[in-house]
DNA sequence: GCAAGGTC
């Protein structure tokens, strides 16, 4: 080939991968330097020639992958949709604020060269970064030649090979790892949005934790993490101690003492035990019956990768998974260490151990050893044993340069460091070995045993002083013991075996059980799960879902190997995977139930305003700028109590929203008849909800609002109806009047003022707090007695009643709320079919409806608007003027300016802070006036 | 405010 020079764009996966195949191919000749947009990913440069051709090589990198996968705009805000559309909703892959500047330099390189190479490691995921690499370059040079360098280590001969076998790069591993990205976000995203939602202001939790923004989330790695300290737990929740006998002798003389166990081991039965017991002491005379002796050889580990670290540290040092990895990162960045991220437990062919032993001869501790195994004469040597792992991009874990300990290292340097070279060492070892003797005896016809070893040679117990070899032949369990909880080790073990999360990730998902108060860890590293954490777990099992177990990822991970052969395409394993895990999801929602049964458990209801099912509906104020499908109303917090011949407690307004005509104190529960006490803050808020959870809360010191007739002629769009208020004159200052008419729009000023001075009902401390409801047997037990709803028989719950089972499928595949035939109409929020049921109200007395039988919805549809076409809405839509309003003011997009304001305008006062705005009390910016000094109380 | 996967 030969003539005209051109320009090579290569893109390693992280900088020091740049920086090793710049040196190594220029031989550190000619080799230069510059900056990059991105501070960390340099850019080197230097001549080489690829099979003839000339080459003005540029080495650059990114820090992983350049891109992420996210759901478009529309459904990203979490009452932006029905999670379950979250199985369908448009993703798109975008690079994230983080990584625009790598973007950038690739861009600008990429234009002025002719080919790209992609030096990306040679996995599934280093194959889907080329891709993202590929797709930017691309943009920007539609000329560009692409090509993949596949290597599998760092050294001259293999860059070298690569470089000048270039290939092409793999779309199946790519697809592979997309189709994985996509059903993760999505199966992530819908189950951990429907559970926060539905559990986490239905319950105090303040008893996990105190955070209100409490995330109970679902992934389909940190589940099955959290499945198995559950599992665990339950194991040793169930285990029911029995009362064993056995007996020992023991047997002294000069050299010591040697115990005897009984070779039946335990006996469950007193007496027998007691008659061999006491035949034994009548005839107490001994026999040696059998004495053997076996040499015993006990083998070093396999080469060190990243979960036999962690397992090691943890075990050795009690140091956390997390923590293990970020000191190994720091030794591995300062060049200590190889990669710490490998699955391979096994030392290529070519790697030079004797070097790495060599450079290791001055340490003083281990120094040495060091020089013992390098002497041939001493026998100590032999080659590594094989772990049987590979992943043909990194070796096992080894020191890569020679330290006594550095200045700035702390304790956990220093441990780290010692593993990784005294278990290296101990791989080139040979086994140590013991001599084993077994004696047995007859006492009466009984047998017994003892065993002892002795320790012939030490070899590589020398120098891997965490472990040893005890003489104890005793088991570590014996029958009737418990099993201890789950210890760090124990549970990346568990995770490695059912392939949960990668070797670089494992110690991410533990981190986030904690994070998420879904476990803990006790001072022995072992792990208890919380009682969010167990309860969860026991919902989805009492639904007979095994979403906490491995079983998803396992078939997953099944699908992303035939995807990354070609077995099957992407779009067949996403189209499979994610109707499957949809359908999951809907009959998990259906099943919720046992969600809330479960946590009832353990925690108390929330009487929690602010919760999902708490409103009630109110009079329209004006149409939603927010999800522009339904109407603002003028709703009281329902803190609602009723009483009836024996019992006062709190509703929730599920119940009620059937019974209960908001104007009026009273309606029936059950058929009986009842009297309901509202007494909670004034708000106007979205008729979508829980959809929509468009909010603006109101003074709290109003005693009385109602909706009037009166327009607002400033606010758009319209129209904004004013709102009659009534103030408690004590708790407003003397310069406002007890009555006021207003807007919410975003022009009240006196509003804006009092909910600075004064917050708003969202704020107010002690909400009409009544005795709290019954938890796990008062009137709520009429969703749990085990008789169906609709069928009224047992022996199937409500969500597997045949009699409803095909309507519900049919209304759901057909993504619809109802269809008019007979009583089959669906929830639209959770999809459970609806019974049609007669109100009881005086203003709508013998008037159909359909409700959510489920008692956690607030779907709510008169019968009349299923039939003339209205469809189905949350409760409340049955004023006349919400339909109406809907109907006439249309559905399209955009100009939300004028609520959207108003909104952020009531927000302010609430204590986050809006530009602009200043303390109403004395004017200064950094505060407001519920927090200003000035103010006086 | 959701996942898991790279890596800084």
């Amino acid at each position: 080939m030969g003539g005209r020079t051109i320009n090579v764009l290569n893109v390693a996966e992280k900088p020091s991968v740049a920086k090793s195949v710049a040196t190594i191919l220029s031989r550190n000749q000619g080799l230069r330097i510059r900056e990059g947009r991105s501070r960390y990913n340099k850019i080197f440069e230097f001549s080489y020639s690829i099979r003839g051709q000339p080459c003005h090589m540029l080495v650059t990198s990114v820090t992983g992958h350049l891109m992420e996968l996210e759901f478009d705009e529309r459904y990203r805000k979490w009452h932006s949709c029905d999670p379950a559309e979250l199985y369908h909703a448009p993703v798109r892959k975008y690079v994230p604020e983080d990584k625009k500047d790598i973007r950038r330099t690739l861009e600008e390189e990429a234009r002025r060269c002719q080919w790209l190479v992609l030096w990306l490691d040679c996995d599934r995921e280093g194959e889907n970064i080329a891709f993202e690499v590929i797709e930017v370059c691309a943009a920007v040079n539609r000329h560009l030649i692409l090509k993949r360098a596949r290597f599998s280590a760092l050294i001259d001969r293999e860059i070298h090979e690569a470089v000048q076998n270039l290939v092409e790069p793999n779309q199946w591993f790519a697809d592979a790892v997309d189709a994985r990205q996509e059903i993760d976000l999505r199966i992530g995203a819908s189950f951990t949005r429907f559970q926060t939602m539905l559990l986490r202001d239905a319950f105090a939790m303040d008893s996990v934790t105190d955070d209100k923004n409490l995330v109970l989330s679902y992934g389909p790695c940190q589940f099955p993490t959290l499945g198995f300290i559950v599992e665990r737990y339950w194991e040793i929740q169930s285990h029911e101690p029995e009362e064993f006998w056995t007996i020992n002798c023991s047997h002294r003389s000069d050299e010591g003492l040697a115990t005897f166990n009984w070779m039946r081991g335990n006996m469950f039965d007193y007496t027998s035990a007691v008659i061999i017991y006491e035949m034994c002491v009548e005839e107490p005379t001994a026999t040696v019956t059998n004495v053997r002796h076996h040499e015993r050889l006990k083998y070093p580990p396999h080469p060190l990768n990243t979960i036999e670290l962690e397992k090691r540290a943890s075990r050795y040092f009690r140091m956390s998974s997390e923590q293990t990895m970020k000191v190994a990162e720091e030794l591995y960045q300062a060049g200590f260490i190889s990669y710490p991220r490998t699955e391979t437990d096994t030392f290529p062919s070519r790697t030079d151990l004797h070097t790495i032993v060599e450079e290791q001869q001055g340490h003083p501790d281990w120094g040495s050893y060091a020089q013992r195994l390098l002497d041939s004469g001493a026998g100590l040597w032999r080659n590594p044993s094989s772990g049987g792992h590979d992943d043909k991009a990194h070796p096992p874990i080894q020191p890569t340069k020679f330290s006594t300990g550095e200045s700035g290292w702390r304790e956990e340097h220093w441990k780290l460091y010692e593993l990784v070279v005294r278990h290296f060492l101990a791989c080139v070892s040979q086994p140590a070995v013991g001599a084993e003797t077994i004696i047995e005896l007859d006492i009466a016809g009984e047998l017994f045993s003892a065993s002892g070893r002795v320790i012939l040679a030490k070899n590589y117990l020398d120098v891997y002083r965490f472990e040893s070899w005890g003489g104890s032949m005793i088991p570590p369990y014996v029958v009737g013991q418990q099993p201890p909880l789950l210890s760090e080790a124990d549970l990346l073990s568990c995770m490695d075996k059912e392939g949960i999360g990668t070797d670089a990730t494992m110690h991410d998902h533990i981190k986030k059980l904690l994070d998420r108060f879904y476990a803990t860890k006790d001072t022995n590293m072992r792990f208890t799960p919380t009682n969010l954490g167990e309860s969860l777990v026991m919902g989805y099992d009492d639904m007979g879902y095994k979403l906490w177990k491995p079983y998803l990822r396992a078939v997953m991970e099944r699908d992303m190997k035939a995807v990354s052969e070609g077995a099957k395409s992407k779009a067949e394993v996403l189209a499979s995977s994610l109707q499957q895990m949809k359908a999951c999801f809907l009959d998990a929602r259906l099943n919720k139930v046992k969600l809330f049964e479960a946590m009832e458990v353990f925690f108390e209801r929330s009487n929690r305003s602010g919760g999902d099912e708490q409103h009630v509906a109110g009079e329209v104020v004006r149409r939603c700028g927010l999800c522009q499908e339904e109407d603002m109303v003028l709703k009281r917090k329902p803190v609602i109590s009723f009483t009836r011949s024996n019992y006062v407690g709190i509703v929730y307004p599920s119940f009620l929203k059937c019974y209960c005509n908001p104007a009026e104190e009273t309606g029936s529960f059950n058929g009986i008849s009842c009297h309901f006490k509202k007494d909670g803050n004034f708000m106007v808020g979205c008729l979508g909800f829980p959809q929509c959870r468009n909010a603006i809360w109101l003074p709290g010191p109003v005693s009385e609002a109602a909706v009037t007739t009166n327009i607002c002629n400033i606010c758009t769009p319209g129209p904004v109806y004013k709102i009659q208020f009534k103030f408690r004159l004590l708790e407003i200052p003397p310069n406002y009047n007890a009555n006021h008419l207003g807007c919410i729009g975003g022009c009240d000023e006196t509003l804006i003022q009092l909910i600075e001075i004064c917050g708003t009902g969202s704020r107010m401390p002690a909400r009409g707090r009544g005795p709290t409801a019954p938890s796990s047997n008062g009137y709520q037990s009429n969703t749990r007695q085990g008789s169906c709803i609709y069928c009224q028989e047992t022996g199937h719950s409500s969500s597997g009643c045949p009699s409803q089972l095909s309507v519900s499928r049919n209304a759901r595949s057909r993504g619809m709320n109802h269809h008019n035939e007979g009583t089959s109409v669906s929830c639209s929020t959770c999809g459970t079919p609806c019974a049609l049921r007669t109100a009881n109200t005086a203003n709508n007395r013998g008037r159909k409806f359909y409700s959510c039988p489920s008692r956690d919805c607030n779907f709510f549809v008169w019968e009349d608007s299923v039939n003339n076409g209205t469809g189905g809405s949350s409760l409340g839509s049955n004023t006349g003027r919400t339909s109406n309003a809907s109907r006439n003011s249309g559905r399209g997009r955009g100009n939300r300016g004028g609520l959207h304001a108003a909104a952020t305008a009531f927000v302010s006062a609430t204590g986050d802070p809006v530009s602009g705005r200043r303390c109403f009390v004395c004017g200064d910016p950094s505060h407001f006036a519920n927090g200003c000094p000035n103010r006086g109380t």
